[in-house]
DNA sequence: GTAAAAATCAAACGATCGTTTGATTTTTAT
DNA sequence: ATAAAAATCAAACGATCGTTTGATTTTTAC
């Protein structure tokens, strides 16, 4: 279940790898020439390539959920607080894990992947949803939101803007002439970018209160 | 540049196989299989498999968009009506069209691909960010939008949320309890609460008026 | 220090990949 | 009817795929 240093340096390589190329773009021998290993090590440690990607999900799905969940929890913050949190907790975590969630998309959109990947992905929609919906409904019943929202769409929208950001960032850098900083900047850039964007939709649509934008 | 049916019919299972299973993961043997050819006829037709997806792209991209423009050119049409055009128009094109947009998807998560696709791709965005700041400096100067939009990431949010929506739709209708509804009835509920959900986001973000949601 | 265990390697395995060949059949055009 | 062109096919091509083998080196443990 856990896994040595030079297992995770393979993880990590085809996690880079398997994001460029996609799984079956990526062969075994370019993973090892990359981690500049012998190609037999990949079926030494993981047994296959297949259960070397399930190896790379299992270790990027156990990420502390628990450290929101608590701030969430805390009694002291409104419930739009609490959203706004929400929103800069995901955004920190997909454009954080860009290769990861770059995979995770492409798994998503495909119809046959091995059983053991769909679960994870089932089970990372599943707690998403359901920490969404605990918020809506804490801030209706609190009556500071709006009775008629689809949480599950705004759910959708959140994830959804936020990964089509990632995947045309290039675009929206040559479009907004950003090609002149450098990429940490561009990268810190986005976030608050998509933190405002992202803040301001979802005052606006689950809010009772219509204060102005900005 | 034009194709005759056996070749067409060649595409559209190329389309649907690369749609489930990516490029790299269909081989030109599944190809001919279900498309009841024989494999040479791949090269024979196209040259290489490399060319069959970029036969595809020219196909799918040619696709007529000045019925949309003229309509949005439309004098009669109030700002906020027309956006509610393109994003009905939007959502009919991505979601008609599901299986071509999954490969574009995955063409846009891949950082090495041939040029030719890159280009189409990029054009595309290109039209459809324009588009959209055609119709929001518009409603801007009539004095019904906000002044400050990022019309950039608006974009990103209309088709991020369509997208997201169309690769999570097997969870979207296991959580909202739907299975008994059938493939069609579901796509058009799909269709109608996107529709709903984001002509919602876009009154609420771009109109100056404050007005109930629905 | 020594034996067992783990790690590493080059090489080879059979399978499958995209593509080409060359013969054969079918269609087209006169 | 016939010759040219197009379409189709089984077979084979070399390359690459993921994986295994078996020998060798390195590390571990007592």
């Amino acid at each position: 279940m856990d896994y040595n240093a030079k297992q995770i340096q393979i993880i990590e390589v085809a996690e880079r790898l398997f994001a460029q190329k996609g799984f079956s773009g990526t062969s075994v021998r370019d993973i090892a020439q990359e981690a500049d290993i012998n190609v037999s090590m990949i079926s030494y440690y993981f047994g296959s390539k297949e259960k070397l990607i399930e190896a790379l999900f299992k270790i990027r799905t156990v990420e502390s959920r628990s450290r929101i969940e608590t701030i969430i929890s805390n009694d002291d913050l409104t419930p739009i607080q609490k959203v706004y949190i929400l929103i800069d907790s995901v955004i920190e975590r997909l454009m954080g894990n860009q290769c990861f969630h770059n995979i995770m998309m492409r798994e998503q959109l495909s119809s046959e992947r091995t059983p053991i990947i769909s679960d994870h992905i089932m089970n990372l929609k599943m707690k998403n949803t359901e920490l969404m919906q605990t918020l809506i409904t804490g801030g209706q019943d609190a009556g500071v939101f709006r009775k008629n929202i689809d949480f599950s769409l705004m759910t959708t929208t959140l994830y959804g803007t936020i990964n089509q950001a990632i995947a045309t960032q290039h675009f929206y850098r040559k479009i907004n002439h950003l090609e002149d900083l450098s990429e940490e900047e561009f990268q810190n850039l986005m976030k608050r970018k998509l933190s405002q964007h992202l803040k301001n939709l979802f005052k606006l649509t689950v809010s009772n209160e219509h204060q102005n934008q900005h």
